[in-house]
DNA sequence: TTATTATGTAGTAAATTTACAAAAATACAA
DNA sequence: TTGTATTTTTGTAAATTTACTACATAATAA
């Protein structure tokens, strides 16, 4: 856990204890993240096996106890806790989990990749995180913030660096699915916006961390006026502290050291759901309306050969 | 493929059907293959394992003997036939094929979906075109543009629409890696920037479909000058022809329907790794860069509790 | 200290593989 | 054909490897 930061320069942002596993799983991934909780013996079985798992896949239990440095039943005990029935069991669900070719922990990128591999990480790490998120998406902050943009009258999606470009992104989204909205990455024109606003505004705040000070600030005031403020950003936080509405996307600690790479992949998928929820509230009335817009950007293109 | 168009509000970009199966074939369909060739025990074996190939993965050789009607050994040396080391090792060849067998199918969502089915939906949608553009990753376009991006004294990035927030986030991220980079949004402004650019410039053009007007003109006047001319679009577009070096994301014909959801997550990824590769291409020497970066932004963010 | 949990040792049971022998199948000569 | 030699196939039984259980000891917490 901790000497992976050493090399690596991007490090992947989705784990989390407490999520509620809905489907399976990918193992590694579960094993990933329950590493802190493990005791003694059991983190160094995890750490045998992350560190190379198709190995795992084809040892025995006596190599991979040995691998671990940890005796036989320790690696069975291990298996167990992690809903096998037993060590050849365990192998078979890791086998079937490792088949999708996706390597399911974090791979940090480092200086001795080439171009054979570090695409591939880059990948393996977004679509990680990406399952990680799916697995426990807070649909009830979900469908709540559906109703409350379906319900305003405008919506204003604020942002700062990274989470400006997915701001943006969200407004030409919304805006083709009908929704009155407004972006600004000046946080001096946020502010502004925030203090006049009343009943109908809705404030969404995207922000990895939760804690850039002067959109908190903006969020607190437009929590003072009439205004619903919801936000996609870190449990806990501060910018969640200051919402109505809280789509809450987990993220490890460490993660925001260098850049916040897959946790914007991550909100821009959800802001996807979002926009699909809206839509979805609405009926099937309104796709004509999507005809028309995409309708409207033709004679801005080269037609089709 | 075509019955889903109908429901659908949002469907996802890529599906995999002609691909070409790269590595380790199906084992399943190469014992169904060989069925003629086998003897009289093999053949039962194998018939075992087809009529139910998921138990097979879970059962002892005992009790797959006894399913057959044969006995261990003839078990054994079916499994040797087919490439493996014994039994153990074939049960998980078998348990790997059958999971790389059920991967992810595109899933529209439909009027009919409620909370609990639509967001899984586009996140395997996103899950699925990640996956998709992993196998077909156009490397050679990737490791040059890196080269090119590395070498530039200034790097310009260019889109509209969706594809402008797109931008908007390269520029954040490759700014952090000390890349002299602009972005604009105004189709006039790229065309001036372009217009004046010199050797040393690059221009990067982001573009789903790689027609819109405004962004060719332009990817045209920069490509009179002594410029480099970048693009990630699709391949044989009108940009595409425009470029000296085109990284080319592959998509279904049908996408721009409505919403390309799907192609924005490839693209910032692959941006992802254009800056991952430009930072390697640096060594190991840049890594202070990025902490200062990151410094700086410490005062403007509330400290975790 | 005591209670609890964690880990390992050693023995046991199970599963897999090997060696070998019996049985089929095949080839070929009379 | 038929019998015999040869090869191939298959099964039996033993050997070996592998995995599991019960218990004892060590570590930890109360």
């Amino acid at each position: 856990m901790r000497n992976r930061r050493k090399s690596g320069i991007i490090r992947n942002i989705l784990t989390n204890e407490d999520f509620v596993m809905t489907s399976e799983p990918n193992l590694l991934a579960v094993i990933q993240r329950q590493l802190g909780e493990l005791n003694k013996s059991e983190a160094k079985v995890a750490n045998a096996i992350l560190k190379a798992p198709e190995e795992a896949t084809r040892s025995s239990i006596a190599s991979l106890a040995a691998a671990a440095g940890v005796s036989e039943p320790s690696v069975n005990r291990f298996c167990k806790r992690f809903g096998a029935t037993g060590f050849p069991d365990f192998k078979l669900q890791l086998a079937t989990s490792l088949a999708s070719g996706v390597k399911y922990v974090s791979r940090a990128v480092e200086f001795s990749d080439d171009i054979n591999t570090f695409p591939s990480k880059l990948f393996d790490n977004a679509i990680n995180a990406l399952l990680t998120a799916k697995e426990g998406l807070p649909l009830k902050a979900i469908a709540q913030a559906v109703d409350q943009i379906a319900q305003a009258r405008r919506v204003y999606f604020f942002g700062l660096g990274t989470s400006a470009a997915v701001a943006r992104d969200a407004e030409h989204k919304f805006f083709r699915f009908n929704v009155p909205v407004f972006t600004h990455e000046d946080p001096l024109m946020q502010r502004m916006l925030a203090a006049s606003a009343g009943v109908g505004d809705l404030f969404f705040f995207i922000s990895h961390t939760g804690r850039t000070k002067v959109l908190v600030e903006a969020a607190e005031i437009a929590r003072q006026t009439e205004a619903t403020v919801v936000s996609l950003t870190a449990e806990g936080s501060p910018l969640a502290d200051k919402s109505h509405c809280c789509i809450n996307v987990k993220v490890e600690e460490d993660t925001e050291q260098y850049l916040p790479m897959t946790s914007r992949l991550v909100q821009l998928v959800i802001l996807d759901v979002l926009a699909a929820g809206v839509t979805l509230r609405r009926g099937e009335g309104f796709t004509p309306h999507l005809a028309r817009i995409k309708d409207s950007l033709k004679d801005t293109r080269f037609p089709t050969s």
